[in-house]
This record gives C-alpha cells, structure tokens and sequence, in this order.
DNA sequence: CGCGACGTTGATTTGCCTCAACGATTGTGG
DNA sequence: CCACAATCGTTGAGGCAAATCAACGTCGCG
C-alpha cells in the first residue's frame, strides 16, 4: 500500500510517517467493466483514485437518457461530487460505472478531511487538484456555451486522445450533449473532409 | 482591514496573529459601474473578494457573442479562473466587468498560496470554497446537458434571485446560452401561465 | 428633449432531435 | 469455433426548438 500512496503524491515528497498516516485510510478496490461503483440513492461518503482502467459517471434522466458527467482515467478521481462536496449532503443522484477493468483506491471524505487537516502536504495536493478541476470546468462550460457540437467532439477528441479510443460512441454523444445520431453524422462530415 | 478578514473568515474563528498574517496581503479597492477588473491578454495574479456589489465574467468570442461564464455578488470569490488555477499559467480570456458599484478586496495567488501552506484554517477555507463551487460546476453542466432553455431559466430564478433583479436581460441569456430574443419569448411565455 | 442602449415581436432559417430501419460488431452458449 | 442474439453504429425522413435577421417600442441618461 505505502508504495501507492507514494505514486498517488509523487509530486509531494512524502515522509514515511506521512505515508503511514494515509495508508491507514485507504483500501485497494478490484471493479470488472460495467460493474457500478455508485447508483443513484447511495450514500456517498468515499472519493476512488483512479489505478487502472476507465470509470464514467453519468446521470439518467426522467425520460430514459443518459448525460455523461465525467470520464476519469489512470491518476484520476472520481465520485458523486455533488452529493459529496454538495451544501448539504445528498444522496448519490448519479451512476458511477465501470467502463474498462479497475483498479481503484478507496478513502472515505472524512479520513482525506482528517488529513487535510493534519498533513498539509495532503491540503496542498487537493488544493492543487481542485483547482486545476475547477480551471478545466470552466472551459467546459464555456464551450458549451460557445462551440457547436462539432467542434466540440473535434475538442474532445483532441484533449482525450486516449480516452475517445476506449468509450463507446454513445458515451461521448452524452458526455457532449448530443444525440448518438448526431455524433454518427458529424464523424462521417469530419472523415470526408 | 481587520474587521474585514474577520468577516471573510467568519466561520472559522481566526486568532489576532492569523489575522494580521492575513491582512498584510490584501488590498481593499473600489470599483464604479462599467469598469473593467481584467480584460483579455492581462496577466492574471489575483482574486478578489466581494463586498459588496455585482460582478460578471464573459468571453468574448469570435462572432462577436458574449458568453457568460460567472455572476458574483457579496461574499464570492471571482477571477479569471481559467488563468489563475489552469495547469499552465495563460494569459486572461476573459472579461470580468462590474455591474453594480463595488468593494472588493484584492490578494494574490502567491501571497493566498503562502497563507494556506503557513495557516491550515486558509487552507481548510479554500477547500471548502472549492469544494463547494466544484459541485455548482457539476451541477450546472448537468443542467446544461438536461434541460430546455425554459426550464434552466426558471431554475436560475429559483436560485439567484437576488442576481436576476440586478443585472440586464441579455447578461442572463449569455450566461443560459441563449439569444436575448429567446429569453425574451420564454419569459412572455412564462408570464402568460 | 433626443439619442443610444435595451427589450420585444415577427418571419424565416437551421442545427440538432426524433423516429424508424437497417448494417456492423461483439459477445455468448451450444 | 461457429451461429445467433444483443448491442452498437449508421443512414434517411421529417419535425422542432432556438438562432438569425429585421423592425419597432421603450426606457434611461446626457
């Protein structure tokens, strides 16, 4: 375990009484694809780093769609954000599934919130994080608001080279807000240009 | 200026040494109407604190559209955050304008980052900031991805009512990602029901 | 008062959705 | 390992929500 919490913090130079502290904290998950690490109504109370293999999280409307909130990839986190750091906390309204075999590190938001508190290495590590999320939503939302649906998959592609080879089709249609038909027609306009 | 950080702080009881650490990196500035706070190309160094009154990011794209990327009013935080907290330090994209006489207080990054490392209540401060405001991300791109632009105005209604009052009709319909014509109409209709 | 900024309304266009049918690919049990 | 089913992706026809273009009221400010 130590060996993993120190290539989770590689950039932060942990000591080994550090490394214990969180180590106590984590336990390693094993997810197979399409297995679902959180379903709508669930009790969230853990964040999952990312090891190995690809997670989704994606919510499902009342008429039956799905609209794709995150990808997360190796290095990532993932969880149900807005019941998890949400003003009050809720209830998982999302699915978080498993898209390519996982394997994740689990740790409950109170113990990463006792560490925060007593490692300020760890603060900084999430500080560094949520910032660099929060950067990366705004451009999001801002080419939502800016960019028709082509450019936004030609966007996409370009930031997730690596990410658009393992989902499926229908994932990025509704990680872009469009429908699969669409992501079918544009991809046939972009392949004869 | 002490009376001040007590106010920003106010939830996390800040002792007399804190407080003077704290203040020693803030300025207090004033800003009129129709000023600009960062324009695009302009290094980014700061955040400001609101005291009061109304301010709003936008993108300028480029046909010409304004794209409404944040309101902030008394008690937010607002920047170019694309710039500040992105993985490369760039340039502003945006605009940030005042649209109602404010006060702010001004800090820098540098001088924030230096605070969280020497002061975990900063820290802890942050963390909850982001947090929170990483979850409205989540939620509003959710929404974005769900719902007509009826429903995504109602909502905004619902949950800046404050906001909707101050600010001009078509600041709104760039922020939904609609035309003023189409607020316009929606709103008519609205009215009608 | 008069001008410019803002909001509304109407006519038309368009990007994307919906519905439907049909290939292609994947996975699974015999 | 093949056969078949289920899932996934593509294509076409038609429709709709919102954009565009254009004109006109209205409000606020110099």
């Amino acid at each position: 375990m130590d060996s993993m919490v120190r290539d989770v913090f590689k950039d932060f130079n942990l000591n080994d009484v550090e490394i214990n502290m969180i180590s106590e904290g984590l336990e390693a998950i094993e997810l197979k694809k399409k297995a679902f690490l959180i379903t709508p109504g669930k009790d969230v109370q853990h964040i999952y780093y990312i090891r190995r293999g690809c997670l989704r999280t994606y919510y499902l409307d009342d008429s039956g769609k799905e609209h794709t909130l995150q990808f997360a990839v190796e290095g990532w986190w993932i969880s149900d954000y807005i019941a998890l750091f949400g003003r009050e906390r809720l209830k998982a309204i999302s699915y978080i599934e498993c898209i390519q075999d996982a394997s994740l590190l689990k740790i409950s938001k109170n113990d990463f919130d006792n560490l925060c508190e007593r490692i300020p290495k760890v603060s900084g590590f999430h500080i560094r994080n949520l910032e660099r999320a929060f950067a990366a939503f705004h451009r999001r939302i801002l080419e939502n608001l800016t960019l028709p649906a082509k450019d936004r998959y030609v966007n996409f592609v370009k930031t997730y080279p690596n990410i658009e080879q393992l989902v499926k089709n229908y994932h990025i249609a509704s990680f872009l807000g469009i429908t699969t038909e669409s992501l079918s027609r544009i991809r046939k306009e972009l392949a004869l240009q």
